[in-house]
Formats: structure tokens, sequence, C-alpha cells
DNA sequence: CGTGTATTTGAATGCCCTCAAGGGAGGTGG
DNA sequence: CCACCTCCCTTGAGGGCATTCAAATACACG
């Protein structure tokens, strides 16, 4: 079994006020007051490693992250060792909002690639949402926007094929990806494996397999250097039905 | 085709201070001051038929809702008819948070039963958000906790068996009813057709039909007067390899 | 090179789907 | 009071999608 990764505090790099996310056109601007708070309440960064577990399932843990780089998907587990993936992270997400409210994790997080995060203190929580209501609204924005990414992709898994569902997942994860400025203008590279995709959309490696093969037959995406490289997001659109993000501006905390 | 149900208005029977829910054990102590803000918040409650929608996708809904009284489902359809019920809904929750915060619905909400609800005026919610930090903060907890039920419906969907899937989800309602006061000391009562069921757990309704048939040879439930009745809880979470919901007092809006 | 991880393919099985039809319960109207 | 409708549950049959088992190939890394 090799070393899995770890994760490491590397005190604090970037400043929130020169934030490379913050100045993406999908992000809302943030006033100044707002935005020395979130300075503020900023406690350092934490860099991980390619498979390292940011936050674990029955957990207290003491922080809330924001991803600022890398790639990340939160998972649950069956006794029996079954792994069914909930959602991707991106940058600009925001991880262990759960465990900062409510105490105890009841999902794990772990880094697809290296990432960077910020991370916030869960104790002070309280703190913004009694000084800042604009910020507590944001939160509360940013769980329902989760929650929405959830129903659909409860939608997909209970109610579309296997070949929808493919598609489906890989437009999704390419269409976040370059909302926040991944991939450029070229094609996103997502670095998943095959059998990331399968307990993302509940079925076998080996279907999975057969699957992904047909949408690389139609020239839709392209797997290698362990990855997949979308290359048409509107054709995947197309095959699975789906009408795409909205385009929402979104808060950055 | 029979005439769907509708809902009307039906002024304010129910004062927040003595309101049933509210005594029960689940529920956080509201203070005074939050008791007052909420009671004046409501604006006034809604009768709903079964089968009525409630809140439909891709309306802006100009009103949040708890419910008082009754069941009811969140659900998303694809183009071509196939529907997802993503979540139940029942006395003590809230539901169109989406549109209050987002402007548009994404989901659909019907009533299973008769319903009564609290209609609380999405333009105000900004007034409770800057006033009653304690309250944002509910409301975000409450978000947080639908959040927790759709990764577990999830996992159910994605990596259980079409019989451990039932019997968790029929466990997990029957949990939540009981904590709400529905069915007493007796069993509870599901109105829930297997069409609902197959639905939610992305079956046929024929297999469900042959699943729920193990369940009930099992003497774990019973099906009867177009609905559930649950016998054996522990049975069914057992069978599931469920470990039942969180003991965590949860606030009332 | 050897080892480990990820992808690919084939074969056999089985879970679950669709199609089809029948039956029961409750409501409505003649 | 019975005929009829509708909604829901039930059952059987046959097929297909997806699974498991098994093994081969490819690739990266030390």
């Amino acid at each position: 079994m090799a070393v899995r990764g770890g994760s490491t505090e590397v005190g604090r790099k970037v400043s929130c006020e020169s934030c490379p996310l913050r100045q993406m056109p999908t992000f809302r601007a943030f006033d100044k007051e707002e935005l020395a708070f979130v300075s503020n309440f900023k406690r350092g960064e934490l860099a991980a490693d390619k498979g390292a577990t940011l936050l674990s399932e029955g957990s207290n843990s003491a922080h809330l992250f924001t991803i600022l780089a890398g790639w990340g998907f939160r998972y649950k587990l069956l006794e029996d060792g079954r792994r069914q993936i909930l959602n991707y992270v991106l940058p600009g997400d925001m991880i262990g909002l759960q465990g900062g409210l409510m105490g105890e994790m009841q999902h794990s997080v772990e880094a697809l690639s290296p990432m960077l995060l910020c991370m916030f203190e869960r104790d002070r929580l309280m703190e913004l949402y009694r000084g800042y209501p604009g910020l507590a609204y944001d939160i509360t924005w940013i769980a329902s926007r989760e929650e929405r990414m959830l129903d659909e992709n409860l939608l997909s898994v209970g109610r579309r094929s296997a070949l929808e569902r493919a598609a489906y997942l890989l437009a999704f994860i390419a269409s976040r990806a370059r909302k926040v400025g991944m991939g450029g203008k070229g094609d996103v590279d997502i670095p998943i494996t095959q059998q990331h995709v399968a307990d993302t959309l509940g079925l076998s490696v080996v279907h999975t397999n057969k699957t992904i093969r047909k949408l690389i037959d139609r020239k839709l995406v392209q797997w290698r250097d362990g990855g997949c490289k979308v290359l048409d997001i509107e054709g995947l659109m197309a095959l699975a039905n789906w009408s795409g993000l909205d385009e929402t501006l979104r808060p950055l905390l």
C-alpha cells in the first residue's frame, strides 16, 4: 500500500484582496468591509497532496475551507466498503460547513490533485453571522447551491441511463471547471480515474469503462494521462439532455 | 384526468407561541425575541389538498414555507417525464428556500396528503439576517441538514441493492415521522404509493413491487389503504445497514 | 525491469427493465 | 344497487443492461 498523501499548513501566501479567484467574473464583488472581515477570518492556508484526506466522516473538524486551487471530491462509504462519490470540489467551493455547523462530518473529502486551501476557524462563524449578515446570507446561499447540485446528481443517478449519466457528469464537471478558469480556452482536463466515475454514477468500473468508450468513440472526450480531457461539452450536454449551469454570480468566501 | 388539488390561504390560526410542533423535544427552544420575530415574519397559513403542487420547477416563488402538518415530496423531472423524488417533506421542514435565496426553484414540491403550511415572505429574509443572526444561523443549519439527507439518499440510490434501498427509505421516512410525533406510539403510516417509492429509489414500479413484497413477507412493513405501515423500523435499519438519524436538536422556523 | 495502478476486453450470470394482463378497492353516476 | 371507471397493486414472461469473475494490456515509477 502506497503512503497516502498528507497535508501541511503553509502560513499565508495569498491575500484575500489579491486573490486570483476573486477576480473571476463568476464571483460577485465584495465590498471593502466584507473583504476585510474575510481576510481577518482567514487563519492560514493548507497544502494537500493528491490522495490526502481533507475531512473525514465521523470527525469533528475544527475548520472550514475554501478551495484555492486543485480538485477534490466528497464521498460516503457503506460499511462493506462500497463508495459513493457525492460531488466534486473545485476552486471557489467551500468544504467543512457541515462539520462547522453541526459538529460532526457525515462525509469525507479527498484530494484528486495537489490542492491549496484557505482555512477558516469555525469558532468564529458566529461572529460572522453577528457582524456580517451579507456574508451570513452568502454562506446559506453556498449551502443551497450544494443542495442544487446534489438534486441534479441524484436525478442523474436515479433516472438517467448509464450513457446519459456519464455524459452529464463529465459535462457538469467540465462546465464548473471552466467557470473558475481551469483549462483556459482549451479543453478541460479532469484528474479522475474511471473508478471515480463509476463510484459517482453508481456503476461498476467495467461497465463504466464500456460506457466511457462510447463517449470516446463519439469524440466527446479523451482518456489519457490518468485523466479525462473533455473535447465537446455541448455534445455531452445534448447527449445527457442537460441544460447547463445557471449563470448567477456566486459569492466567494 | 382528475382535477389536481389546489391550495388556499386560510389566514392565521396557529400562533407561533403556541405552535404544537415547537413543543416537541426534537426542536430547540427559541428565546422570546426570536419567537416574536418569527411570529411577525409569518404572513399567514396555506392549506393544500392532496396532490397539490406547492412549488414548481422554474417558478419564482415569492414565499418560504414551514410545514405545519401533512406530507409532501420534492422532485425533479427529465424532459421525457422520468421523475426522481429527491426527498420527502414532513412537519417542521422548510421548503422554498432555494427560491427564496436564488430566485428560481429548480425542483417541485407536491402534497402527498392534505397539508397545512406557514407562509413567510421572502423579501423579509434579509431583515432576518440583519436582525437575528441566531435565526440566520438556523436557516443555514436547515439547508445543511437537507444536504445531509440528500447525501444519504444519493449513497443509497447509487450503492445499495434494491432491497437495501427500499428498507433504508422506509426506515428513514418512518424515523423522521416519529420524531415529529406522527404515529404516536403505534406504527407509522406513510401515505405513499409504490410509484413514489420507485421514483425515489430509481427503480421501475414492477421491480419495486417485488422488492416491497419481500419486506412484507419478512413482516417489516404492511401495504394497505394506499399507503405503507412500517411495522419494524429496526428490522429495516438492520437490513439496510443504516444507523439511523442523529439526535441533535434542530431549529424550527 | 519489476511492481503497482489503471484501463481494456471477454464471458457468463443475474438483477432489473419493459411489455402485457389481471385483479381489487373505492368512487361516481345511471 | 349495480355498472363502470380509475387508480393502484400484483404477477408472469422475456430480454437487455449491468454485474461479477477473470485475465490481458498498458503505463508510470523507482
